[in-house]
DNA sequence: GTCAAGAAGATTGTTGACAATCTGACAATA
DNA sequence: TATTGTCAGATTGTCAACAATCTTCTTGAC
């Protein structure tokens, strides 16, 4: 499979704990590599990762590949089994739906306390930019992956003025784990015009202060990607389940 | 109580994966015992928990208390920082805050998925006992242990109509970190008469099928919980700020 | 008396080896 | 043919020792 492995290196010359808080531990680095990996699909669905082979292409031992397993567990993007080793997660479309529920009332929280915040004021500059750069990309077609990126990028920026720092752990890792699906809810044009909308509602909301309708429209704003992901996880699932029955009809 | 493995004593017996799923590994059994001790105090918050002695106490090697730490770490019952080990998790009074605001959003959702279930009926019968349970607890000014321990009962029934799994591990994970303070906001006679009738207002919306309802229901009960708990907090800093200073006083 | 530098001890991070368990294949039996 | 038993290989669980780092105490200079 032309198993690329990305950048597959020794993680060794970043040597860990040179006194700054930036570098990160050899366990936080090995879980950002397989963490990768799952996103981007590298890893695939129900895939097992077994603790020896990563150990082997990282050139390190068990033991803080066990431990970067169960961040990942941490965040979701792995099941560990007792005695079986850890699975990529695979989510059925009804996981995805409870997933986005509760980041639908999450969201409307972080936006709800963006909005009442009082000190809002000094992120309200970058806040505007960050819109008007969606409200062009919106407008280009071809700008799908761009836009995608820009969305994310707005997302980080509210995710810093939040001050209830549990909140945004818990959101992050849940983004995390639909990170596979929410794209797919920004796929078609039409999605993102309405997309964009809903964010120049919100940043109204925000600068008016208006708490209640910050929560609204955040709310709204993940159960549209939340139906517009399930109903793509649906067709690709459709589609998947003839793919095998032509296998089937083949194999007969 | 009668409980069991409460008892000081080598882990070594109950030994893991006699194929049964409902036997604890080794990990989680060390877990267990350490969460039971943040819980109910035995460990103070901000205490350090080191991991040799730990093994030492319980007769195992290091590494299977290092996960259990890292487990712990997950729930929020401690931190653990690089190269310094793992403190008991010590909460100021806004992280409670924060959290309490967290579940009261979460406890909405949850509440108003199970009023929406149209198989909540099964459960009812379950349901109004428990309520009535702790209606007449209520009255009885003597049985605030009780009282506590029949709310817990009672969320435990609601967590099990739940069907959005993720939901309920959050919710569990949050009522674990703040279990310390919950107590507090049902501390007296008066609280808790306030207290049964959100549950009864509960119940009604949940027989009814009133989702809205149910979900407002549950954010101004979390949000009640969270005043009392405050307010109790606030008073335990006042008064340890006093007794510190007649300790200085006294040095002096 | 206060502060800085350095040494000693304590603690976490990492490793490789061994033990316990699981999986899958093959054979024996009904 | 289908079911059960056994075995070998693979994989995770656990352990003890070593390395890297942090903390604390001592020492010395100002």
């Amino acid at each position: 499979m032309t198993d690329p492995n990305n950048t597959n290196s020794p993680l060794r010359p970043l040597r860990l704990a040179e006194q700054a808080p930036l570098t990160l531990s050899l366990v936080e680095q090995i879980a950002a590599r397989l963490s990768e990996r799952i996103v981007t699909g590298a890893y695939a669905p129900g895939q097992r990762i077994m603790e020896q082979a990563v150990a082997d292409e990282f050139q390190v031992s068990r033991g803080p590949v066990r431990e970067a397993l169960r961040l990942l567990e941490k965040d979701g993007l792995v099941t560990i089994l007792a005695r079986r080793g850890a699975l990529v997660t695979k989510l059925s479309i009804d996981e995805v739906r409870e997933i986005f529920d509760i980041r639908a009332m999450l969201n409307g929280l972080r936006d709800r306390a963006i909005a009442e915040d009082p000190d809002r004021a000094r992120h309200l500059p970058l806040l505007e930019k960050s819109v008007a750069d969606l409200t062009r990309l919106a407008r280009d077609a071809a700008q799908g992956d761009a836009y995608v990126e820009a969305v994310a990028s707005l997302n980080r920026l509210l995710g810093q003025m939040l001050s209830n720092r549990r909140l945004k752990s818990i959101l992050d890792s849940l983004a995390l784990q639909t990170l596979r699906y929410s794209q797919l809810g920004l796929s078609t044009p039409a999605r993102r015009r309405q997309s964009v909308q809903h964010w120049q509602k919100l940043l109204k909301a925000i600068r008016e202060g208006d708490g209640v309708a910050a929560e609204q429209i955040a709310r709204q704003r993940v159960n549209d990607s939340r139906d517009a992901a399930i109903a793509r996880l649906r067709e690709a699932e459709k589609k998947q389940e003839t793919q095998q029955e032509s296998l089937r009809r083949r194999a007969a």
